[in-house]
This record gives structure tokens, sequence and C-alpha cells, in this order.
DNA sequence: TGAAATGTTGGGGCG
DNA sequence: ACGCCCCAACATTTC
């Protein structure tokens, strides 16, 4: 009788898992694992609140293991010692996993590879790095031609996609460590672990009108975006799957808008995909700049202010707003993400992998793909980034996205009483009428950290060529 | 998926 | 009627 090892990593789901599928098909017996390894769990890219969803996601996965006639083996330690220690007990002649790209996880593979029979089947991307290639032969390094080529090589089929299996094979007598109980304030406001639930916001967003997607994604007062990125993080939905589900809406849509509000979303999962294959293929972006001329930034680094960005208490209300979500629910709207990064980077000076590396503590999503990329498109450092000079104004983005203050009234209570447009800049107001209101600067909300104007000056000084 | 500075145009008030 | 100024609105350039 053989026996196979499902190695879960990041696919914490039993849809479109082609390493489900591979083990099934190949082995009598199946033994589900997932290996609670020291690196990513307490690192310092770790997250207490993303482990936190990570154990509520097993718990979930478990349970959907046991109502098809099977159960989750929980370890803890060192991926290859044990791969090695179960191979042994089990007997097992093969280790299925999808494919992960980040550079530590390739690593981790390569080193379980070289001791045991390791087959990585299937991919966390939609498309898996090296299938989208200029026509030299190299990768792309801009998001539009990249776009461009990853749509030209054909719809996605349904076809394709996995389905659930009617039943799964016993693991038989395995030891696991029981799943820790972990909890944050966290899974009341986001989202609840698991495939189920993945499955259910998918629907429901796509079920949305979504025409308005274009511009209500952008918007901090309304929930105009699609909130699944924690459950792609994890792979409890299938990126494949989510894409796929996206193009047949936008085919059956009956208006243009809606279909232009899917394919943009669409586009976002390209973007996902775009900086899997950036990460793979530069592996150096993880520490350094993607552009070399933009390696020597004098960053001003201040600890102190630092500090007050991490805590929202920089005196920029949409900005204090933005990371007090972040502290609070482990997770951000894109927008907010790209106001408070180009805060920290242009305003305040500071090196972009401070604030990848704060976003990588909070982030229920967190990603070292996602994540990179979009710092490093901060800062102006990366593939495709935004120019030096593109330096947004945190007044003017709060306008535009949040123009009743709503979003900053939610996150930053002092500021409740504060009307719009007042709330954008309460520094602007006399004293008087902030007593008034209740809130003084200086004591019941902080006098803003610098001079936005100053600010910008400084650092178009500090990039110049 | 920028914002600020600078340039251009045209309506309206006014002598 | 005409020239002049102001200024909003829009366009272009620059960072």
């Amino acid at each position: 009788m053989t026996t196979a090892i499902w190695w879960i990593r990041r696919d914490l789901r039993l849809a479109d898992n082609e390493a489900l599928s591979a083990a099934i098909s190949q082995a009598r017996r199946v033994v589900p694992v997932f290996i609670l390894d020291p690196v990513p769990l307490s690192g310092p890219m770790s997250s207490d609140k993303r482990n936190a969803f990570l154990f509520a996601g097993l718990r979930a996965l478990d349970a959907d293991l046991r109502a098809l006639g099977s159960r989750l083996i929980l370890r803890r330690g060192r991926p290859v010692e044990e791969l090695f220690r179960l191979s042994a007990e089990t007997g097992a002649s093969i280790i299925f996993a999808e494919e992960d790209y980040s550079p530590y996880a390739r690593r981790r593979d390569a080193q379980v590879a070289a001791e045991l029979p390791l087959s990585l089947v299937g991919s966390s991307a939609i498309r898996p790095p090296g299938l989208v290639m200029k026509q030299d032969g190299t990768p792309y390094t801009v998001f539009t031609p990249f776009s461009r080529a990853w749509l030209g090589l054909g719809p996605l089929q349904l076809g394709d996609l996995r389905p659930v299996p009617a039943r799964l094979p016993d693991p038989g007598d395995v030891e696991s460590i029981p799943v820790l109980d972990e909890r944050t304030a966290t899974m009341d406001v986001l989202s609840r672990p698991g495939e189920a639930a993945a499955r259910r916001r998918l629907e429901q967003f796509l079920a949305e009108p979504a025409a308005d997607y274009d511009d209500k994604r952008n918007r901090l007062d309304l929930d105009g975006t699609s909130r699944l990125s924690p459950y792609l993080r994890f792979g409890m939905v299938s990126a494949r799957a989510a894409a796929v589900a996206a193009q047949n809406a936008q085919a059956e849509a009956r208006d243009g808008a809606r279909a232009k509000g899917l394919s943009t979303w669409l586009n976002e999962l390209i973007w996902r995909d775009f900086y899997i294959h950036i990460l793979y293929h530069f592996p150096h972006v993880r520490h350094t700049s993607f552009r070399e001329t933009l390696r020597d930034i004098p960053w001003r680094n201040d600890p102190a202010e630092f500090d007050a960005w991490c805590n929202g208490q920089t005196g920029y209300p949409v900005v204090d707003a933005a990371m007090r979500q972040l502290r609070q629910t482990g997770w951000m709207p894109n927008r907010a993400r790209m106001i408070v990064a180009s805060f920290l980077v242009k305003d305040l000076l500071i090196d972009w992998r401070w604030g990848e590396r704060w976003f990588m503590n909070q982030l229920i999503d967190g990603d070292p793909a996602a994540n990179n990329g979009g710092w490093q498109w901060t800062a102006g450092t990366g593939t495709d980034a935004a120019p030096y000079f593109r330096i947004f104004n945190p007044v003017t983005q709060s306008h535009n996205f949040d123009p009743e203050g709503a979003y900053i009234r939610r996150w930053v209570p002092e500021l409740a009483a504060m009307p719009s447009p007042a709330i954008h800049e309460p520094w602007r107001l006399k004293q008087q009428a902030q007593q008034a209101l209740g809130c003084l600067l200086g004591r019941d909300y902080p006098q803003p950290i610098l001079d936005h104007a100053t600010a910008r000056e400084r650092t178009l000084a500090a990039y110049r060529p």
C-alpha cells in the first residue's frame, strides 16, 4: 500500500488543489500535514495577527478534512526534519506540495528535495513564474506588457480546476500536536478564516454590482475592495479559481461598466502574479532596491518618527487612521497602504525596508512578494515603480478618498466631533475652535509631525540624481 | 495607482 | 466699442 504525504503550506483548501489531487490519485493512504516552522512563525517578518489567522484556518481545514474522513496532522519544527520523521513513521514514499516561490520557501524546498522524494505540483500563482516571459526569454520588468502577455496566454479554463474530493482516505494512526487556539480582535473585524468563508466572500464580491469597483475600491469610507487578500495569502481560495470566477463573471456581465470593474479586479490578481514573478527572477529585491541607481538614498531613519508612524500618531489624520486600522485589524485597503507608505518614505524619509518589515509584522495577508513589490513601487526603487518625484499629499488624498471624514472618525476617535473639511487638516483650526470641538492639538491629538510642503522639498533633494 | 508650478484661455467688471 | 485687469477653469510642464 502506497502512502503519500500532502504537505500543506499556503494552500489551506480542498478545492482546486493539485497537490491533494496528485496525492489521492497516486496513493491509497494520504497524510495531510502542516508544519509549524519557527522561521516564518516567529522570525523578524512574522506576525501574531497573521499567525492567529493561520491557526484558525488550520482548525477550519481540520474540520473540513474530518468531514471527508481524514484529519490534519500538525507538527512543529524544521520542515526537513519533521518530514524525515513523518516519512519514517508512515512509510510514505512521496511528498506532494504546491509550489511556493519566496526565496525562503525555495531554499526550504530544495533542502527537503535533497533528502526526500518531494514533488511540487500546482502553483500559488495563477500563471507560474517562467511562463510569462519576453520574446528574448528574459522576464518582464514592466507591468503593462507583462499583463498583456499574461492575458495573451488565453482564457483560464474552468475544467482545469480540481474538484473537491468526495472522500479522503484515513491517514491512520499518526501523532499530531493540537492546533493552537489564538485569537485577536481581528477576526471580528475582517474575515473568518477558512475555505468556506473564502468561497462566500468571493461569491459575494463577484455578485455585487462591481460596476463601480474602479472608483469604489479607492474609497476609504466604503467597503469597495474584495477583502480576499488574507484568503489568497493562505490559499483558502486558489488564486486561479478566483481568476476563473472573475473571468467568467466578466464574460456574462450584462453591462459594460460591470465588465470593466471585473477586468480591473482581474488586473489586481495579475499584479499579484507580477510581483511573485519579480521576486522569483530577482530575489535580491528582498534586500535591496531593484534599481541600482537608487541604492544610496540618504534616509533619515528617525526612530521616534518611525514609532509615531507605527502607532498612528503623526498628526496627519488619514495616515493615523490607516495605521491604527492596521494595528487593530491586521488589514488596510490598498489606497490606505499607498498613502501611509508614501508618508513614511517620502515625508519622513525613512527606509522603505522599515515599512516593509512593519507591514509584515502586522498584516494578516502579509506576503513577501506583494509586500516587497508594493513598497518598492512607492519608494520608486522597484520595477515599473512610481517616479521618485511622485509624492502623495496626505491632505489631498484624504479629501479625495474620504470626503466626509468617516474613515478618519472611525479609527481616530479623538477627531470624532471634527467636521469635514477641517478633519483632514485640523491644525488649520484656531485653538478656540479646536477646544469647542473637544480636540485640542497637542493635548487630545498630536500636532502634525512635519510640514508636508517642506518635507516634499527635502525628499526631492534627497532623491534628485 | 500625484501634485505643484506655470501657462493659456475666456468671461465679466470697469473706466 | 475697447482695453485692461482679475480670476476661475483648464492645460501643460516640472519635480
